[in-house]
DNA sequence: AATAGTATTGCAAATGTTTTCATAAATTCG
DNA sequence: CGAATTTATGAAAACATTTGCAATACTATT
């Protein structure tokens, strides 16, 4: 009894209880096989009496992985992010990792003032968001030859391992979509691209395509709205009731593309008769709405999963060899497009 | 240059390089008041050209504060817990903490795990999420002393601090909405209340408001669905084109409420003339389906800033005291119901 | 039965900090 | 100008582990 008091179970308390060695115990945890049956079990007994748990700060300080590795996200509140988080998550937790978690709305700056304090937590890596970064993060990341991976993004030249989509092919294969439909006239609402290379690299692939068929798109069919539906909703809105109106609405990703859709619900438009609307990302929930959202689909599910899973082997690996992933993008269709109308 | 290679940059070679000893460096940290600015000047200086990034790990084993908090939530990807979580992740940033997260898909053992876990990392608190935890749970809390919180329920006699929601006055809320709007005939679609207080509080206090009124529930008119658009779509789908239809849907939380809207606007119902629904949370993005859904707002963000703010309070307290926090629910009447028919 | 080998355990050093105590230097005051 | 403070710094112990090395006990071999 006398021991609980105390609340300082360490492993020389569980020693002692045991009769043994503090290196004994030690072992017991490490290296199993190293110790004698009996002790061992001796040993577990007074663990569980004790009720001791290991310390993994003083394991770290003597050059034992932290068992910790750190996530950086532009915002956790969001679909296409919570899917990542939660597979990510998931899939270094069955390696024995624990997650460490922090966000930075989109703001450089603070990324690298968070993988700073993950880096002072001994992480055993950090995962960032996208191929983007500032020149201190990269430098940072060299210099402490911390174990980096950049999740979301692909790009088969990147420095640091990745494993993601190609954001491009995705703004892309929207872009085709609707031009194979007949859509000329074509209105686009994207997020700032600052500090947003997912968004950036889609944008300009729409263009591209859209350039290669000599179309441009008149700068009043051309928006600017965050990932979040009302904001969305609010831009399409204004962008809708301009006096000419674009047959179809292809959309930075889903979030926005959603708003986009109860805008032109809200104003009367039937969706896709009236106007058809294509989104990126395929979030849960797209396949839900009224009518059902055609989108490219990303697999945010399998790049986070696949992320961790690799990310942890890295890790652990004594020989870790730089790996980059393309998670293939792939065009899911629903009731938001439909041909445009010959005129 | 040569001091790079070794890649050992600790408070010794900072020492070292400043000419100082490590003590000096160490207070330089955590006590700049006691250094000469000249000096401190130089340590910075070194700290600055080497690199140096301070050890958490060895500071924990002083018993200092390891600076991390433990969230373990039921799942991550969730309009529900995204919210909270960044909100919560936000406030302790902002009070120095680091999050370390988990979550265990609403299996109470895998809590325990999860706590565990971070008790390993010595973590300086954990938030749990519901009032409801395994016995386990429960008894490691107490036994290791860790300061604990609650988030997401309010209740007056729980014992560890709490900063959440009276789900059932939620429940209550809605219920009493439907019942002013002169609806007698009450659909209920409700996830599983296993491991779920949340839901087991909201679906109580419903059926204890129409009790009162003397009106039950058939059970055909009564669902189960989880916490996703897609599935609770589908079980709105089946409870909506039984023989009977309910005038109005009370659903568990907003997620399904839009589900049971795609339901309904596929089955070409109008919402709210033919169909009265009712969510409870008030999720990003509930304002902006068409129509507006008409829910019972509990304030996410507020309660995940709050929790951060008074846990990390808690915390750094010398002298702590027991808190128990009650946001308010609220109802927010939108486009999704309107008087029942007279029949 | 002596030797060599193997399995099990303990000792002590090392890990990167913080902090108490002691010391030295600088400042104030009568 | 010397004593009394005050300020600035360093030495060393402490924190909770892990691990290389040494010691012991046991087993197998000849």
């Amino acid at each position: 009894m006398s021991i609980f008091q105390k609340g300082k179970v360490d492993i020389v308390a569980v020693a002692k209880a045991a009769k043994v060695s503090p290196s004994t115990v030690s072992r017991t945890f490490n290296h199993p096989d190293l110790v004698s049956p009996a002790t061992r079990k001796k040993i577990n007994r007074a663990v569980q009496r004790l009720g001791y748990i290991r310390n993994r700060a003083a394991q770290t300080m003597h050059g034992k992985r932290s068992g910790t590795i750190g996530l950086v996200v532009p915002t956790i509140n969001h679909a296409i992010f919570a899917e990542v988080i939660q597979a990510f998550s998931d899939s270094i937790d069955k390696a024995g990792f624990s997650l460490l978690l922090a966000s930075h709305g989109y703001d450089l700056d603070r990324e690298y003032a968070m993988v700073r304090k993950f880096l002072e937590h001994r992480v055993d890596g950090v995962a960032l968001v996208g191929l983007e970064h500032s020149e201190a993060t990269a430098r940072l990341i060299e210099q402490q030859k911390i174990p980096a991976l950049a999740i979301w993004n692909y790009s088969e030249d990147s420095i640091l391992p990745c494993v993601g989509a190609d954001n491009g092919l995705a703004g892309r294969l929207a872009t085709e979509h609707l031009l194979a439909l007949g859509h000329r006239d074509i209105g686009l609402i994207f997020p700032q691209t600052n500090g947003n290379d997912r968004a950036q690299h889609r944008i300009s692939a729409v263009h591209a395509a859209l350039n290669e068929m000599g179309i441009s798109v008149p700068s009043e069919h051309e928006s600017e709205a965050p990932y979040s539906v009302s904001q969305a909703k609010q831009a399409a809105l204004t962008l809708l009731t301009k006096h000419s109106r674009p047959t179809a609405l292809l959309c930075g990703n889903d979030v926005i593309a959603q708003g986009a859709l109860f805008a032109a619900q809200s104003l009367g438009l039937k969706v896709p008769d009236d106007l058809s609307i294509i989104g990126i990302g395929d979030f849960k929930g797209s396949a839900d709405v009224e009518p059902g959202l055609t989108t490219i689909r990303i697999p945010a599910e399998t790049i986070g999963k696949l992320a961790g899973e690799r990310f942890t082997d890295f890790i652990t690996s004594d020989d870790p060899k730089l790996f980059r992933i393309c998670c293939e993008v792939e065009r899911v269709v629903r009731g938001t497009t439909s041909p445009a109308i010959v005129s």
